[in-house]
RNA sequence: GGGCCCGUAGCUCAGUCGGCAGAGCAGGCGGCUCUUAACCGCAAGGUCAGGGGUUCGAAUCCCCUCGGGCCCGCCA
């Protein structure tokens, strides 16, 4: 392994041997009493331009060492943490010759280093700290990517992303983002008397969407698991036995193919909620979605997009109905009365490849993706979808062929999909089967159990789910999911 | 799965028509007591992704393989 490091990682390795020689422990146990940089950049800003403190205790910093600018007997130090960035000031005069050549000598960038000492603004007045000691906590093997670029290479930012996140403040405060974004969304379901419950992610078969899942094996049930590709269906359940009101936050796993706005393991939200409809649920999505707009464009406030997402997620959204709006954009009239074939031969002519024994739902989903999904720019609820694309949703109430669902769609990407649940157990069943009849890829797989939990009685619900990732996405403007998700499936690297 | 493109020093990138493998950063040595992409000087650093072919000669042209990016197709 020696063999193989740059003579930059030799030069390293053996200033880690003299740190040791000299008594020193390259990788000490810990680092007590720092502050963030942030704190005591403050404090350096309200002292007069090239003092320091004086009196008072020393503070201290610790962070990655991200360069050294030497000027013979006085040094700057640039120290990066998650805060922020704080320059050392690091002089001859406060640690005599040997101390400061040694600490020059043994630190190299990508170090991680402590170092106390007292504020100090410079004469050009950048915050800084007048270093008294200075020692390093874990020395760094590998040199970091270059300073002022940073990594580029869009494959080792994916490979290691600890390398992406070391290197790049932005993408260490996109990540800090996403995670207090989820905060609030658990904040706002919290505040909304929504209990938070975590449910089986190795399931006998994924169901609740169509989608090709995963397959592994269980030992202790010697025989087949997959993973889920849905949460739908074991949250309803928990209606029928009577939480009323229940979301989950978790990953779901789909053996698709990844692009800018897929990933085979995604974070889905789902929620349910009992003795509501999908009228009341949209109402909770604007105001949930208008929430999370506002505390985007706190976290990022450097983000134009971020900063822009409260207006535009200001309810109430656009919304359209789903055949109306798919007839107008298509010219196509009297969509609902069409045979499979027909529809089959309009989304052929829309370009869709389909499969001949797909579905009428899913020819209908078809065109709808072509004619009317790209138009839909600001964020726009799509209303009452016909039947066949959905066999979990309850009919609608009064519109015959069509079922109570909504879909969010923002710049042509679909953020959430809700619906008034259906909970009467025949017709459930008896959509299973007609599911079940359509042969394609398309079908949702039957449940027997979740018709069972259906006889014993689930209350009038309704249901919401939506993808973190594209939440965010959404929010804060960034195009790709890969810069969204922290750890993305890769091939093995070449041996 | 199909098409197009990319892979050169630890990192960021040049490399023209096929003719000695280059720069900046980082690292080494020397200089510099308020710099901030610090600066100045010297020396060092390479499996040009891997394999094969064409050629007097290949980073460069051709073929194959591996990895990646973008677009298209598919799940959201």
């Amino acid at each position: 392994m020696v063999e193989d490091e740059s003579p930059l990682e030799r030069e390293r390795r053996a200033k880690v041997v003299r740190i040791r020689a000299a008594g020193g422990e390259p990788y000490p146990w810990s680092f007590p009493g720092r502050l963030p940089t942030s704190e005591v950049a403050a404090r350096a800003k309200a002292l007069e331009p090239g003092t320091h403190a004086t009196g008072g205790d020393p503070v201290a910093v610790a962070g990655r060492l991200r360069t050294t600018r030497t000027h013979g007997k006085t040094s700057f130090l640039d120290v990066d943490d998650l805060a922020g960035s704080l320059q050392l000031f690091v002089r001859v005069d406060e640690l005599g010759e040997e101390r400061y050549q040694r600490i020059l000598a043994d630190t190299d960038p990508g170090d991680i280093v402590g170092a106390r000492g007292v504020p100090l603004l410079t004469r050009r007045g950048e915050p800084s700290l007048l270093v008294h000691e200075l020692e390093i906590l874990a020395k760094a093997i590998h040199p970091p990517p270059e300073k002022f670029h940073g990594l580029q290479d869009p494959e080792e930012r994916i490979r290691r992303r600890y390398v992406d996140l070391l290197a790049s403040p932005e993408t260490r405060q996109r990540f800090v983002a996403r995670s207090l974004l989820t905060r609030e969304l658990r904040a706002f379901l919290d505040g909304e008397r929504f209990l938070e419950v975590e449910t089986a992610a190795l399931v006998p078969t994924a169901s609740g969407a169509a989608a090709e899942p995963f397959r592994t094996h269980s030992n202790y049930l010697n025989g087949p698991l997959q993973l889920r590709i849905s949460l739908e269906l074991p949250l309803k359940r928990l209606l029928v036995g009577g939480l009323e009101r229940v979301y989950e936050i978790g990953h779901v796993f789909r053996n698709e193919d990844l692009d800018s706005i897929h990933s085979p393991e995604f974070s889905e939200l789902e929620l349910y909620w009992a003795y509501a409809d999908y009228t009341d649920m949209r109402a909770l999505a604007e105001r949930m979605y208008h929430r999370l707009a506002q505390r985007i464009a706190e976290l990022l406030p450097e983000s134009p997009a971020a900063r822009e997402a409260p207006e535009r997620f200001r309810p109430p959204f656009a919304t359209v109905d789903y055949v109306t709006e798919l007839e107008r954009r298509s010219g196509i009239s009297d969509l609902l009365s069409k045979s499979p074939e027909q529809l089959r031969a309009l989304a052929r002519a829309a370009g869709a490849n389909v499969p001949d024994d797909s579905s009428a739902g899913k020819f209908l989903d078809k065109l709808f993706e072509h004619y009317v999904e790209p138009t839909l720019e600001r964020p726009t609820f799509v209303l009452d979808y016909p039947a066949l694309t959905t066999p979990l949703a309850k009919r609608h109430r009064s519109r015959p062929g069509l079922v109570e669902r909504f879909e969010l769609f923002s710049q042509g990407v679909e953020l959430g999909n809700a619906y008034t649940e259906l909970n009467d157990p025949d017709e459930q069943e008896e959509r299973f089967r007609a599911q079940l009849k359509g042969r394609g890829d398309d079908h949702y797989a039957y449940d027997a159990d979740f018709v069972e939990a259906l006889r014993f009685g689930m209350p009038p619900a309704s249901g919401f789910g939506l993808g973190i990732d594209r939440l965010m996405m959404a929010l804060a403007g960034i195009p790709s999911i890969k810069d969204v998700i922290l750890f993305l499936p890769v091939r093995p690297r070449p041996t």
